[in-house]
DNA sequence: TGAAGTTGTCTATTATCATAGACAACTTCA
DNA sequence: TGAAGTTGTCTATGATAATAGACAACTTCA
């Protein structure tokens, strides 16, 4: 007796049940840190055998949505960090916020000349020299995002060793006398990831990121830094307020 | 030398080969009646064998989207019904400038009563007396969408009858002195083909639909009938004028 | 403590997926 | 007519996918 399944439609059975539990998870059926149901369940609302479901869930598992324990249960581990999307917005802070630990790292500073997109953005002309930084960002030693950041060479000389010492952008500002910021335009996209940022978000090539450019303004609205983002979408959500 | 694909996504080869074909000819690179590259060619555009890319093509010569020729070729069958919608589209027009042959079929007429939905469309109260048709319009044999249609009982009693015998809504609405009537507002949205509309439209389970909700007016703007028609979503294309 | 329920692991079987090579049958075109 | 190019069919092999059953290892709770 088999049949491998009812439509031979050429996806696998165990990834449908992983996109169902997947779905369960991220409409709210199954609440973060909530005990999913059992194998044999799951296996039978799904009319499936155990194994199946059990390959869905290593599936889930390796993508860090769930965590199962032996002899009690399978649990949502999903906690997507949420992100708000305000004009003060400081990553440590929001991090903080869900009890987890923020870290940033520098992947790289190095000097630069702006291109069109950037000098319009921080107001210089094209070709200015900049200082491009490459970081990290963390939660719980979890990468969120990876982002390029470019500040004016002149306004900001040393910016990268700055932030090499002090892993914060806040506080790099703060080095160079800039008491507060706030964000400027938000554009924000969507894209799969290449194999730099694969690799440094520690996600699989064809994982979906959010992009984020932004520009960060000083409180008299003179552009300070901008910013092109990429986070590993399955590990953040935005909220806008409206 | 194996290893099944690189990823082990959930997703066979083939339906990536047959899903990248299709999506050539949805977007015009292969157009209606072309010939597609040899399988040879495709197999080596895609890096993989030639009897995975006949396996993608076969399902999608099961779904009547190419035609293969012994010795020659295989060859775009495409031809999605272009579907203008404007105010005052016939269905038998439609097909008929295609070349095709329009056919209407009823499948049930039957008394119902105006839910809240309907009765607003309508202008009628709630619980008014209906005459429900449900029909399917073929082109060619081709099943090209399912409708349900609701008139009012009081204005066009045995409506039902009239359309078994005219199997046109055009026919049936002259049939009561309406000469000329318009379209109204039409809402479309997408959605998946249930297990009765996929009996009917000869499809597949899990196949998309357009979902089509209109009402039709005389030409005084009063409310005719409506009708809440799924359309097989690989046969059609809707046209709009901007 | 013990029973019930859970996840983890093992063996086994069948069907599908993908690759590989060879050749037949057919069409096109010089 | 013949060569080149095309689809159709055959055999063969190994890796996945899905099913089935059994039992171990562990947690929870009465």
């Amino acid at each position: 007796m088999s049949m491998q399944h009812t439509a031979s439609s050429g996806v696998a059975l165990w990834r449908l049940v992983a996109d169902g539990i997947e779905r369960g998870i991220a409409d709210g059926r199954f609440a973060a840190g909530e005990k999913l149901p059992g194998e044999v369940e799951i296996a039978e609302t799904y009319r499936v055998n155990r194994h199946t479901v059990r390959r869905a869930l290593a599936a889930l598992a390796e993508r860090g949505l769930v965590r199962a324990e032996r002899g009690s249960g399978t649990y949502v581990e999903a906690q997507r960090l949420a992100y708000p999307l305000r004009s003060r917005t400081r990553f440590s802070e929001i991090v903080g916020a869900g009890g987890r630990e923020p870290r940033g790292q520098l992947i790289e500073a190095s000097e630069d000349v702006a291109t069109r997109e950037v000098a319009r953005e921080l107001r210089l002309k094209v070709g200015a020299p900049l200082v491009r930084i490459e970081a990290i960002r963390l939660a719980d030693r979890t990468p969120i995002c990876v982002s390029t950041t470019w500040l004016s060479a002149e306004l900001f000389p040393g910016a990268g060793a700055v932030f090499a010492a002090t892993r914060s952008m806040t506080k790099l500002l703060a080095h160079y006398g800039v008491r507060d910021y706030r964000r400027g335009a938000t554009r924000i996209t969507a894209g799969i990831v290449d194999a730099t940022d694969a690799t440094r978000l520690d996600l699989p090539l064809g994982r979906p990121i959010l992009v984020v450019d932004a520009t960060d303004l000083d409180l008299d609205g003179k552009p300070l830094v901008t910013k092109h983002s990429r986070f590993a979408a399955e590990r953040v959500e935005f909220l806008v307020d409206s």
